[in-house]
DNA sequence: ACAAGACTAACTACCGTTTGTTAGTCTAGT
DNA sequence: ACTAGACTAACAAACGGTAGTTAGTCTTGT
């Protein structure tokens, strides 16, 4: 909550091309990822945001016509980077279960550094109709990618991991439920965290049916 | 934590034994919770809830002190029927595998059966510091039963489970988590969902060390 | 000079809650 | 059996506070 505002003169003039300042509008998007993961939408005014960057309430929609199209940015931005970064950490990666690992340890990952927007974007419920719909169409893409791992895998392992669909609601809900009791002074690292969660989703998705019994039926 | 006064009349009136007909108290709990994971605690307004019971939001408050009471009374409530329920479902199971089990079976099935109220147990943001207190009490007395159930599978299987904390958290949030994706049209009932989670958490459990490499280290 | 972005002040709407009242019902003294 | 008083739970109306948002103005770097 340290006020780091910067004199208007200083913000245009020494920028090194490299040590990037946040912009203002930037500023406000990780003012209001932190307070809408800590009080809720609803619970979060537009004066709270406000003073968190430093300005006034009505300065704010000099940036965002609205606070709902504020919630916009950051889910719809959010999820994007998600996306992304699971798409580079599966780059050249071929075996499935090897894939399985770094797509959950990208997922954590993720979900660690960027827990305030992680868990912003994670709540649907408050997005408008038109909103929620590119949202939603963005983690379906998301979700699928999992989802296509999880049936390769369980091609390659001749049926162990039974139901594809639920084993990957599984996995993904478990990794992005991370940053609930994720602690900056835990005794591990996000890396290592990460790499136990990619351990705990593979013997999640290879015991699913081997240990459930008999339950062998498909669909 | 569920509050079985009935109106005086009906005390003594017809009352079958088994057709219950529930109290306006209790049908503004049940309201409230859906409403409340619907749209969530700060987004619910008296006059829905009311709206949803068919009296006026004003006459709420012959029931309830103020909407931070109810929210209470639903978050509290439920914590106590899961600890309950997880407590029964444990009852003369030696084996830890098969604790677990049994433990991550009555979690996932009464986190479908209730998924509204459990929900809204597990949003511990909007609850004012007092009636958090409460409600967290508990929430880790059950938490502490998960990771004691972890522990002894950790003992028995010569440490295949290692950092019982973290697993404990991993399964936890996952089997709550079961009723974010849960539909009641879906091809599968509560209990193979809650079988299948079952085997999940079993094999993510023992497959925390095992798999991650040579990570074996303790603590 | 001008555009960007800050400010002050205000508006409208609605929320949680309080107040005062009323109809109905149980309890108890006669 | 009847009635007086207490209790329950509903209602309408209103209150104080605050939310998101808008309008208009001032400042400042280019």
């Amino acid at each position: 909550m340290v006020d780091v505002r910067l004199p208007r003169a200083e913000q245009v003039k020494v920028r090194p091309a490299g040590t990037e300042e946040l912009t203002t509008r930037d500023r406000i998007v990780e003012v209001a990822a932190r307070l809408f993961h800590q009080y809720g939408y609803h619970a979060t005014t537009m004066r709270q945001i406000a003073g968190g960057v430093g300005i006034k309430a009505a300065s704010l929609y000099n940036h965002f016509a609205s606070k709902q199209e504020l919630l916009t940015t950051i889910s719809y931005g959010t999820m994007c980077e998600m996306l992304a970064s699971v798409q580079t950490a599966l780059a050249g990666v071929r075996d499935p279960g090897e894939q399985l690992r770094a797509f959950v340890r990208a997922h954590t990952t993720y979900c660690i550094a960027e827990r305030y927007r992680a868990r912003v974007a994670d709540e649907l419920r408050d997005l408008d109709p038109e909103n929620l719909l590119d949202v939603v169409a963005m983690r379906d893409r998301y979700e699928a990618v999992l989802r296509g791992i999880l049936a390769a895998l369980d091609a390659s392992s001749g049926g162990a991991v039974g139901d594809v669909t639920l084993v990957a609601n599984a996995i993904g809900t478990m990794a992005s439920q991370v940053s609930t009791w994720y602690r900056d002074d835990g005794r591990l690292s996000p890396d290592e965290i990460a790499d136990v969660y990619a351990a705990l989703a593979l013997g999640a998705a290879l015991a699913g049916v081997s240990q459930s019994g008999a339950r062998a039926r498909p669909r």
